[in-house]
DNA sequence: CAAAACATGTAATGAGTTACATGATTTC
DNA sequence: GAAATCATGTAACTCATTACATGTTTTG
């Protein structure tokens, strides 16, 4: 049985001051950006059945007319929920699906030029994932200095910036071997 | 629109000498481990599609009397079918998602010492993927030497081997700066 | 005043996993 | 002869994406 981690991710944030599901989306668009991401049709379900099960608890600003604006707060009874599966522990690591790496495996069938074009994209894209992460960090390090949050939110970051950096690396010598081979 | 890669994972393993969708899921919980994965219940159906949209074909060995034994094979559309797919650019890289990461962005709100738990046992289980990489890679070497396929599939397999020694790293440092910290 | 950003939600669809169901063949 | 491996398939379910639908507020 595996637990569904959507929820606790949003039990997560709700921990960083985001209070609505729109900036829920935001945090972890650009913050988690990196291992997570979440779409409304997720988000704003998943608050809702939150609430009903009293893990969080929202303030309706229903300012004067129409506009339903939601304010969420985590109940104690929602950081015990977070803190309990924060606790348990997880088995194996997560298995990835990637379809540039597809396409290399059976690159056998098809053009030299179209696989070395597929390398050179792929490296491109690594690249600019990689100057994301960067900016990631700047903004961490600016806005969050002090925060007891930062350490682990640099931890990750810096996965995301090292496992890219190697990939970059490999895509950078797969290129050079590739074009070595059969000269 | 993003195209569906499982049928095209499928079609792609039929060139390596899978006939069943027994050796299809074999060849993939092995070969194509580190960036693949599938279930018998999208082998099967998705095998029987194939064949109606006649990109395979298949023999059946009823032997005598009960069993099916299929033999799938890619018929000449089902080849150029698989050629077209290869040449199609990619866009973005494949987001993973990662619950290891997710917990560690939030254990602020956790003991330290779970913390750390956390940490060396993701250690440990990026330890034993790394090992079964090595795994593999004797098995390519050793059985398919001479394979016009080789090339790639160690290709392939380098990644995972860089990108997962990059986490080790990773792991193993912040370890370290993590019992630093604060002391 | 237009565009961008803020803001919330649902329904249909698609993708994939898991449990169920069955049976043959090989190996120890 | 028991256990492991080979072998095929379906149905229910879970999870997530996408498209649709709507309206406000802020900024340039």
């Amino acid at each position: 049985m595996t637990t569904n981690h959507t929820k606790f991710a949003i039990l997560g944030v709700l921990t960083t001051g985001c209070r609505s599901g729109y900036s829920i989306k935001q945090m972890i668009d650009t913050s988690l950006n990196h291992f997570w991401k979440i779409s409304y049709g997720q988000i704003y379900p998943t608050l809702k059945k939150l609430v009903d099960e009293g893990l969080a608890s929202v303030q309706e600003h229903a300012q004067e007319d129409k506009p339903d604006k939601k304010e969420y707060h985590l109940t104690d009874k929602g950081k015990e929920a977070l803190h309990a599966w924060l606790a348990e522990p997880l088995e194996s690591i997560p298995k990835e699906k990637n379809e540039w790496l597809l396409k290399l495996f059976f690159s056998r069938h098809q053009d030299r030029s179209n696989t070395l074009e597929l390398l050179k994209n792929y490296h491109q894209n690594l690249q600019s994932v990689y100057t994301n992460y960067q900016a990631i960090e700047e903004m961490i390090r600016s806005n969050h200095q002090d925060d007891e949050d930062a350490m682990y939110w640099l931890f990750t970051l810096d996965y995301g910036k090292r496992t890219t950096y190697a990939a970059i690396e490999w895509s950078e010598d797969t290129i050079r071997a590739f074009k070595e081979e059969k000269r």
